[in-house]
DNA sequence: ATCATTTATTTACGCGCGTCAAAAATAGAT
DNA sequence: ATCTATTTTTGACGCGCGTAAATAAATGAT
């Protein structure tokens, strides 16, 4: 590796002996040169340790190779999870990710869209604060930039929706739970700031109705993100006031059960399907912790490949596209029931 | 707010009717224009909503107003916590923070601190992968862009470093732990990757030196980042052949703690410091889920304002000293012990 | 060897803004 | 009203690269 430090594309093209122009065309897409040039490029790239200033390209460029990806709340380890998959595709694909977390507020999330504007992206992958969003902003964003929404969707916006199939999920959990014991009452937040919880309590419901048993939801007070300790706050009051109508508990997601099990735990009830246990309790999501959970959490399990794939695969398609799609696609994928000890 | 869409800033600066180095000095500074100036430019702002073009602005300028936030391993919730705090500094700071995480991957690492160079950062923030980084490209990188390690150290590399007091952590636990009851193992991973349990570990051996006490390392195999496995693969090995030296156990972190419950809960055996309880656990770091495990965990917790404020301020000192300190600073807070259920 | 086709070179302009120097305007004090 | 210090304007150049059109060179099949 030489030592002389290039100060431009002109520079560098001089001491590959190939005129700029090409070595442009070379950066935008390596395959459009000839085999024989690209491997003199690459020979000069080894030696010479040039990289061409992304401010200048992407001043000219009309689109950038940037994408965004913005989730909700980055300290929830299923959304970390989800954003390195999305980011590894991405750069697989040759594309520059950026990463933002809206920390569960509607301000931020504005100011992150504001700023992916700027950034002029190639394309972005949205996960919304939902209920939090401000819808207005959140639509005239995606009006201007090729947005693919996940996790949680927002009708009639961005060019598509990939996320799961809550009723899948629900579904499931409730057939498992009322045909191995008693019928579960649904434990969630009493004004969920997510889409999903909404769709999933409905899906409660139904299955309830369908199996013809009779529906309890348990709904507690919180606001915010920090679901664990809503969830344990509100297990502690249900438990002492004893208005559990039911030994098996369904929450609406993993964190509010993992707030349930340290209630549980602090008041000296057994949780688990095993003798002696006064309690069973599954939930949704296949949340990173709750393989460790004590017990370990009975779950409903994401596909978070296929939910990572086809999102990306989607914006993919939509760039090439153009930034439009025929039609808004909404895509959902399957839960897969996860047994483990806690029902 | 008018609709027309104002190009660049030429535009923009006749229609506020002031001149265009003038609003490209407002842009650099605010507090840089006569504050009657500024107040006719922020009416424009309001009225017409322009932005400078980001591409343009960070080519001519020298040094941008990036900064770069990087931590080893995005889905531990301990870094994405340390991460929102330092973010919000900064962007009130009127930086733009962009964060990036290495996955517990050399290769990712090294690729980020190569994006970051060529993004041309006021500043980094970095919590390096330690014993997996390579320790070369990582000098080589601190040597050319003003860099702050945090979290974990390299000795001589970067700045300064900022992060907490190992011995301060263990000293707190195994003081508590051996006056309340009898003293602690020490359960770590046989190769640590990060060099912080290095020091957690020669604090032990010296803290019971001190108390006169005798030590007992329970060291397990595992590599990567995937601490709770780890911890919980090895609990389980130990307890079920009875190797484990005595019942308080002191987990080098927490999430090799919440594996080593996952693992008591599995088998059967009640952690606390209750009657009826075999083992009492502790650890060190105070994790988000630290609280929720069952039981909860006694922990010693890091001062996170204290070090993302003071890792934020010494890169501010930095970037206004031109990218050199005097002298490497190393910073270290001492922990805080948070005594819950386990111990 | 010839010709059609693909690929590279030459030349030149433009992008949006930073920045500089000299000139003009403004503000605040006397 | 006058003077000085500060701020703004004018005019102009450069940054590093995208990109376009015309030209030249290389390729590959006949």
């Amino acid at each position: 590796m030489s030592q002389e430090k290039i100060r431009n594309m002109d520079e560098f093209a001089s001491l590959c002996g190939i005129s700029r122009p090409t070595i442009s065309k070379y950066f935008n897409d390596p395959s459009s040169v000839r085999p024989s040039t690209r491997g003199r490029i690459e020979a000069a790239l080894k030696e010479y340790d040039y990289r061409p200033n992304i401010y200048a390209m992407n001043q000219n460029r009309r689109l950038t190779k940037n994408i965004g990806i913005v989730v909700p709340y980055l300290a929830d380890p299923f959304f970390a999870e989800i954003a390195r998959v999305i980011e590894r595709r991405c750069i697989d694909a040759g594309y520059t990710p950026t990463l933002f977390s809206s920390h569960g507020e509607q301000g931020q999330e504005n100011a992150i869209l504001d700023t992916l504007r700027s950034l002029k992206p190639a394309g972005v992958l949205l996960a919304p604060l939902g209920r939090a969003s401000d819808k207005k902003h959140v639509e005239d964003f995606c009006r201007d930039v090729p947005t693919i929404l996940f996790d949680s969707n927002i009708e009639g916006v961005g060019a598509a929706f990939v996320g799961s199939d809550n009723f899948s999920f629900v579904s499931q959990t409730v057939e498992y739970l009322s045909r191995t014991g008693s019928a579960p009452c649904f434990f969630e937040m009493r004004d969920p700031a997510n889409p999903n919880a909404n769709k999933r309590r409905h899906a409660y419901l139904k299955m309830m109705e369908k199996l013809n048993l009779e529906p309890h939801l348990v709904k507690i007070d919180g606001v915010g993100w920090g679901f664990e300790e809503i969830g344990r706050a509100g297990a502690l009051k249900v438990l002492k006031q004893g208005l559990l109508p039911t030994d098996t508990v369904l929450c609406s997601n993993d964190r509010l059960a993992i707030g349930f099990l340290s209630a549980c735990h602090e008041l000296g009830i057994r949780v688990g399907r095993d003798e002696g246990c006064a309690i069973r309790l599954a939930s949704h999501d296949d949340h990173p912790y709750s393989r460790f959970t004590c017990p370990s959490l009975t779950t409903a399990a994401h596909d978070y490949e296929a939910v990572s794939d086809h999102a990306v695969e989607t914006l993919f398609r939509l760039i090439e596209a153009g930034g439009r799609l025929e039609t808004r696609e909404e895509t959902v994928f399957a839960a897969r029931l996860i047994m483990r000890a806690s029902a």
